[in-house]
RNA sequence: GCCCAUGUGGCUCAGGGGUAGAGCACACCCUUGGUAAGGGUGAGGUCGUGAGUUCGAGUCUCACCAUGGGCUCCA
């Protein structure tokens, strides 16, 4: 018999008299090894086979154990068997669907008579532990479909049986059965651990709503999210990074800092109260700056249209569903879900030639989108918002210098508020779209050769394109790793032919031009939602509703502190006074809750000496120093956006203990 | 829109058939205190809305509204 030869990391090799499992070329090594293992990488492939696996001569092969990065994903495939397992066993009515592992866990749709409740993950928690304990080997069985078919038929499991004769469809002859203990087996084709006791700590998340194939038509299922992972402490780490979140979530930050609110007379709109609206303005403001930087011209359209606009726009026939409409003296108005519309409108005001382009015009016009019901979210996802929207109306010749200047203007904008970490996605046409094929492709290439001469990488993002065009998204990645869509930029070849737009070109012909649609921070309401959430709050001084707030030691500093309030006012920096008859410690705490970034701490001392005591919101004290001094290098802070405090001198170290304190 | 959960003073939450409770915030008084909560007194609520069951409904039932977690969809 000829010889198989296995080639390890190390370049060993290891030689069998037949085609081994991983688990057999592991056993071969050392019964550690073996004990641990719970797949395998094989050649450059980064997808982990099953243990159970045989393997071909000369294939190298890196074992995966319970200690390698990649065994989650195994973990958790079988921890999802687990938890369906203990559902069952607990409610043996209950019907198993599919439970695929996700980001950071796994969750399992089952079709069940009665709703599950939090009490019920209780119970399901400690029931996988029982069933842990048991440590049952697990057991892959290779059945006939028609065994397999008539087998869960039998169990009344419809949903396995549907799954089994797709694949039977796709010419499939037999099935993957992995087995756990006596009794309990679920259609896979794998990976899984050897034992369920290689799966060390699992924790149910949460239940939702979910439809079988992710299809409104089809039965809603119950889906159970939860976790695993290879050690009590990876999961411990997991739950409290989660409860960091909760902390960041933006809904909370924006009403602990006073900056929005929500009503139930209009669901989905904030109210953004004073502070918030400084944020908001600031937000403006910086931008409206870099459009004088980058060569746009802000125009103001109207709020509402006659439907007939949309008509001609195609958004009535694409995007009714998303519009709010209104009949009045008898005709048919709708408030505009998007600024497009209006742009064309007013491109068409004055006769364009070929030296108007690139026209790019910028509009912060309110806009409203009907969402529907159960998808609105805090600032994220909102009814009425307002985008850093701008249309840049240009020759086909022009698009790359145009791609290239938007990118510029994007990272610029990003790095001054700190969000270096972002990644972008090519859009590629969807299936509902207007305009012609050639269009799309002569877009689509357009995007795609900028990027390479802008030697940014992308990633495609097959069907996501908007219905009038393909588009890139810039994905910005926050603080705890998450990602988030925000800036975007839309070729549009197919608005400029509804609406007929031209210029005259140097040839003295009339010539069509190219829209860009284009946003930065893609909505001001999401944006600064998402901002919250990677700053936690801690907003650059720029930003800073309250930039200082001025603390006196007793009354007797009052009129003093009043003074410098005034002083500073005059010079643009935003600042509170709290005149209460409080003690310093409690106006401080309020203070640094509020993550005002300076505060003044005002006494006899500094009355005396006309200086100011300075307390970062880190906790850091500074030596006092002549108010000038202060109010001059914080206006620098300002001025230059700074993301850094100018009085920082060293790490912070009181930071984290404050934070982890309150 | 669909599934599930929740809705009690400005905020965070207790109370689960017999006519509303706490802490924080707010007002006033005492305290004038030097870097994360000094003490006292007081005001504040048609218990999301509307029907129903009941002698009696925050409390039970139903409908609606809103919010939250998901599904689907998106800036």
């Amino acid at each position: 018999m000829s010889s198989v030869r296995i080639v390890l990391p190390d370049n060993s090799v290891k030689n069998f008299d037949h085609e081994p499992t991983v688990l057999e070329v592991a056993q071969s090594i050392g019964p550690r090894l073996a004990n641990d293992t719970v797949g395998g990488l094989i050649d450059d492939n980064p997808e982990v086979v099953d243990l159970r696996t045989k393997l071909k001569d000369g294939t190298r092969l890196k074992i995966v154990t319970t200690k390698s990065p990649e065994s989650l994903e195994v973990i958790r495939h079988s921890a999802a068997h687990l938890m369906a397992q203990a559902v069952q066993e607990l409610w043996p009515d209950v019907k198993v669907t599919i439970g695929p592992v996700i980001e950071d866990g796994f969750y399992y749709d089952f079709d069940s008579p009665r709703s599950f409740s939090p009490e019920d993950l209780e119970k399901i928690d400690k029931k996988m532990a029982e069933i842990l304990k048991r440590d049952d080997p697990v057991v892959r069985e290779d059945w006939p479909v028609e065994k397999a078919i008539s087998t869960f038929e039998k169990m009344g499991e419809r949903f396995k049986v549907e799954l089994i004769r797709e694949l039977e469809a796709k010419g499939e002859k037999t099935v993957g059965i992995y087995r756990q203990g006596e009794n309990w087996f679920d259609l896979c084709r794998g990976p899984h651990v050897q034992r369920m006791g290689q799966i060390a700590a699992t924790k149910t998340l949460s239940i939702a709503g979910a439809y079988w194939r992710g299809n409104e038509k089809n039965p809603q299922l119950q889906r159970i999210y939860a976790t695993a992972f290879n050690s009590k402490k990876d999961l411990e780490e997991y739950l409290k990074n989660l409860e960091e979140a909760k902390k960041r979530d933006h809904r909370k930050l924006g009403k602990d800092l006073g900056l929005f609110y929500f009503h139930q007379y209009a669901p989905a709109s904030p109210f953004f109260a004073p502070k918030g609206t400084v944020i908001y303005n600031q937000l403006q403001n910086f931008i409206r700056e870099k459009y004088i930087e980058y060569g746009y011209e802000e125009v103001i359209t109207p709020q509402m249209f006659d439907v007939d606009l949309f008509h001609q726009s195609g958004h009535y026939e694409n995007y009714r569903e998303n519009m709010y409409f209104s009949h009045v003296d008898d005709r048919d108005f709708s408030l505009k879900p998007m600024n497009c519309p209006a742009h064309c409108l007013l491109y068409q005001a004055e006769r364009k030639s070929y030296r108007d382009l690139p026209w790019r015009i910028a509009d912060f016009g309110r806009l409203h989108r009907y969402e529907r019901s159960g998808v609105v979210h805090g600032l994220t996802r909102v009814r009425t918002f307002c985008q850093d929207d701008a249309h840049i109306f240009c020759r086909v010749d022009q698009l790359q210098q145009e791609i290239g200047g938007f990118m510029k203007m994007l990272d610029e904008i990003y790095k001054t508020l700190g969000m270096s970490n972002y990644v972008i996605y090519l859009s590629t046409r969807p299936a509902q779209r207007m305009g012609a094929d050639e269009l799309w492709d002569k877009a689509e290439g357009a995007l795609e050769q900028a990027l390479k001469s802008l030697n940014l990488s992308y990633t495609i993002n097959p069907g996501d394109g908007a219905f009038y065009g393909p588009k890139l998204d810039i994905m910005f990645v926050d603080a705890l790793k998450r990602p988030w869509q925000l800036g975007t930029l839309q070729v549009d070849f197919n608005l400029p032919n509804a609406f007929q737009l031209g210029y005259v070109g140097e040839d003295n012909k009339e010539h069509r031009p190219v829209m860009l649609h284009r946003a930065i921070l893609g909505s001001l309401e999401r944006f600064i939602g998402v901002y919250l959430e990677h700053t936690s709050g801690h907003l650059p001084t720029w930003l800073a509703p309250v930039q200082v707030a001025l603390m006196t030691v007793t009354d007797r500093q009052l009129d003093y502190a009043r003074d410098l309030k005034n002083k500073l006012r005059e010079l643009g920096i935003r600042a509170s006074l709290d005149e209460r008859g409080e003690k310093l410690g409690y106006k401080i705490r309020e203070a640094q809750l509020q993550k005002i970034p300076y505060m003044l701490t005002l006494g006899d001392k500094e009355m005396q000496n006309q200086t100011v005591s300075v307390r970062l919101k880190g906790g850091q004290v500074l030596d006092a120093l002549p108010f000038a001094t202060f109010a001059e290098k914080l206006l620098i802070e300002i001025q230059e956006r700074r993301l850094e405090s100018v009085f920082q001198t060293g790490p912070n170290l009181n930071q984290e203990a404050h934070n982890s304190s309150v």
